[in-house]
RNA sequence: GCGCCCGUAGCUCAGCUGGCAGAGCAGCGGACUCUUAAUCCGUUUGUCGAAGGUUCGAAUCCUUCCGGGCGCACCA
């Protein structure tokens, strides 16, 4: 801010243009409004009876293309909607309009009023009556030139995209037009959910303990209270607090925080969507979920389908369910005797080339397994159900065998995109599995589900039976828009900070 | 955290077996009243990511650091 540096040339020339415009009475920072009549793609849209009409119209928006003559110009000015050229003649807007052009800029905001005309090679065309500028830009707008399909420079640092993702969205199309279908698919779970009478709440973001899921949390201090707090990394145990009074069906859709690297399919804050449903059990949510995935892409891909890395994905109900040790011994050739002991555990994964000095359950071994061994091919929509008790601490135990828990997770494209479960309601139950993350945490495992006592007195106070939903938001949105980072369905993703 | 790759003008990029830092676009000046990658004439722009080293001489070679991308690890 009150860096005293020279400023560069561009950004001096600019602040020339901005001195000689206020030096004629214009101020390019005064207007507060312009009342347009249509946006660009209206223009195009409407132009028949525009044109036949000779009605006026007023357009405005980002000048993302300037081409000066000597008594006449062109320019193509850029709404939310699209672009439009315009024609500004000196004989149409006076000596006085005219000149100001000397002091105009690709990146302005100009609003434009006149009439609607094909020119000589057809493109559709507001002539100016008159111009105002709305917003001058100081700096450069590092937009490409464009002809038909093709395009030119642009903007491709693809830091410089990240950081300055307004420049992105204004330069980039492609980048806008997956930017926006992200905010789609939030849009579409919203509506999808509330049609069906789920309520949307807001649990706290800073919590005393961060439970719900394995992650490291991120801690932070409040001064008042003179004590830590937790960033949530799980919506889970906040909205099952809501089932037990007797919410019902509740969903949440909010950014949770994980301490943990950054990689194209992971940011250190990311959007989740969890949904509890009373009276309802696993293959209730299975339905939902698939519901819920259909209705999404159907909405913002515009069918059923979609292309994933190469791969087409029909997301049509029902999906497939395969229980997660069938599929274990089908791509991995390992049984649950395999998972007798930890010993017998390990052995089995180094049998198939992976590291095991770092494992120390069970559990994360057959996660593990599963996920070299089984994720890849799981490009179809599937749901992997029946997940081993040591994985699930929140779930209830699949009757008849308490080994193995009432749990799903859905793939989609290899990668998980959902995961859910027949709640854990038994107070005592729970309280046990709570036990047995203490002692994996005091083993030394970071992730271990922290104990809640004041979650477990929620349960005592009685939950009805209920289903529980998760799904990743960023990735279930990178996967119907086909890139291979989250950055690209981020607005703004976590980078180091600059300098 | 580890490994590999990248960083040159406002933007997109050449230059990299060491020898005067370049092109197109943007900008600036001029011409042009239907252009559209406007065209034509002229022209400016650099801490070559930073610091140090080798060398008569470094954008180029070496070291360290900063920032980014990808892979691995952790995870969703």
């Amino acid at each position: 801010m009150e860096q005293q540096q020279p400023l560069d040339d561009l950004f001096a020339q600019r602040l020339a243009k901005l001195q000689a415009l206020r030096d004629r009475g214009i101020d390019p920072y005064a207007p507060e409004r312009f009342d347009r009549t249509h946006l660009a793609t209206e223009i195009l849209a409407q132009f028949d009876a525009l044109s036949e009409s000779g009605e006026t119209v007023a357009v405005c928006g980002r000048i993302v293309s300037l081409r000066v003559m000597g008594k006449a110009s062109f320019l193509h000015l850029e709404d939310v909607s699209g672009r439009v050229q315009v024609y500004l003649k000196l004989d149409a807007i006076g000596a006085e309009q005219f000149a100001l052009l000397e002091y105009i800029d690709i990146g302005d905001f100009l609003g434009v009023t006149g009439t609607v005309f094909r020119t000589r090679t057809g493109e559709i065309t507001v002539q100016a009556a008159r111009f105002e500028i709305l917003a001058k830009a100081l700096r450069p707008l590092p937009i490409g030139k464009q002809k038909g399909d093709e395009q030119w420079y642009g903007l491709q640092d693809v830091e410089q995209r990240y950081r300055q993702r307004y420049l992105d969205l204004v330069v980039n199309p492609w980048s806008r037009a997956t930017l926006l279908k992200r905010i789609q698919v939030t849009r579409e779970i919203r509506r999808f959910l509330e049609d069906r009478g789920f309520l949307e709440v807001e649990t706290p973001v800073l919590q005393p303990l961060a439970g719900g899921a394995a992650a490291r949390p991120f801690i932070t201090f409040h001064n008042a209270l003179d004590t830590h707090l937790h960033l949530r990394i799980s919506l889970e145990l906040y909205l099952k607090r809501l089932v037990v009074g007797n919410l019902e069906k509740v969903f949440e859709m909010s950014k949770v925080f994980r301490n943990e690297g950054i990689s194209p399919r992971h940011n250190p804050e990311y959007t989740l969507l969890e949904v509890y449903q009373a009276y309802t059990d696993l293959d209730g949510i299975m339905e939902l979920t698939e519901q819920l995935v259909y209705h999404v892409v159907c909405a913002v891909a515009g069918g059923p389908t979609f292309t994933y890395a190469g791969h087409q994905i029909d997301v049509t109900p029902p999906w497939p369910r395969v229980p997660m040790m069938a599929r274990l011994e089908e791509c991995a050739g390992v049984t649950r005797a395999d998972f007798a002991t930890l010993e017998s555990a390990r052995e089995a994964g180094r049998r198939l080339g992976l590291p095991m000095e770092e494992e120390h359950s069970i559990g994360g071994i057959i996660d593990k397994i599963f996920e070299k061994a089984c994720e890849p091919g799981l490009i179809q929509p599937t749901f992997v159900v029946d997940h081993p008790l040591e994985l699930s601490p929140l779930a209830k135990k699949k009757p008849g065998d308490p080994w193995l828990t009432r749990r799903f997770e859905a793939f989609l494209g290899a990668q998980e995109v959902a995961n859910a479960f027949s709640e854990l309601n038994d107070p005592l139950d729970q309280r046990e599995r709570f036990e047995a993350q203490q002692a994996m945490a005091r083993a030394g495992d970071q992730e271990a589900h922290p104990y809640d006592e004041d979650f477990l007195r929620a349960l005592e106070h009685g939950m009805p039976p209920t289903g529980g939903l998760g799904i990743g938001v960023d990735r279930l949105a990178a996967l119907i828009t086909d890139v291979p980072s989250l950055r690209d369905v981020i607005l703004f993703p976590q980078l180091r900070p600059e300098k």
